[in-house]
DNA sequence: GACCTAATTGAAATTTCATGCAGATAGGTA
DNA sequence: TACCTATCTGCATGAAATTTCAATTAGGTC
């Protein structure tokens, strides 16, 4: 037996009282199917990846407060990292799909998408009540 | 002149056809203000980062899901990594206000907060009507 | 074509972070 | 007390991610 077996099985004594063979696994059971249902769509922690960096985070987040489109040279003087880690940062925000781009000429123009909107709103919502 | 100032000048002189010093000063003021505002509450990107790794996303998710608190025995089986990982993904858990803990006796139960369920929500959300 | 410009890309360099080990802590029992 | 137990912490390390530098692309003008 596992050693996580063991363990789970002691909870289960102390829980209940007292555990069999078949406690154990039925509980092992539920918590692997918990376990499939949880990880089946892994679409959002990237997103979470992506606004947890500061320089990502600072973009996205000039962009929704701007409530409009931002050029790059105009997102520049928000951070302070080079030309580079910024248009590295904007590639990836529009691969998490936060934010997006429009060309005109050499400019290149960002806007948040609805994703990075709403959930921001919940953050902050959230950070109203409990923090 | 700083570089990006003679950018956001050549910008603005694109955009409205001529610009003068006072146009690209008004406009670096506001850039400015811009950041302030949406710098000034810097305690929701930790919450973005620490969702951001996979073990404490995991186990964020899994109580989501479970939708009732867990002991650290029966998280450990949910990711594939050492009980001193799981100790430390769920005290930075803890830490971010995305989880709260119960003691009992040895055990140490484990439960979502309010933000966390709320911030997967809004992200499974929009997750479904973008992706 | 030559020569600006704004922005991007690739890759090296640096920094940051997640992990596991070893040891510690705290609860419980004999 | 001694000795279990479950969990946590500090620290070293390797891996991953962020940044910068250098070179490149792509749009414009002359």
């Amino acid at each position: 037996m596992s050693e996580s077996s063991t363990r789970l099985r002691r909870l289960i004594t102390d829980e209940r009282g007292d555990c069999c063979d078949e406690d154990v696994e039925q509980r092992l059971d539920e918590l692997q199917a918990l376990a499939e249902t949880a990880f089946s769509d892994d679409a959002i922690r990237p997103i979470f990846a992506v606004l947890g960096s500061e320089t990502r985070y600072r973009i996205a987040r000039s962009l929704v407060v701007a409530d409009d489109e931002l050029c790059v040279c105009e997102i520049e003087p928000l951070v302070d990292v080079s030309e580079s880690a910024v248009s590295h940062a904007l590639s990836d925000l529009v691969n998490a799909g936060l934010v997006s781009r429009r060309k005109d000429g050499n400019w290149r123009y960002y806007t948040t998408t609805a994703l990075a909107e709403s959930i921001f709103e919940a953050a902050e919502h959230d950070e109203e009540i409990n923090g």
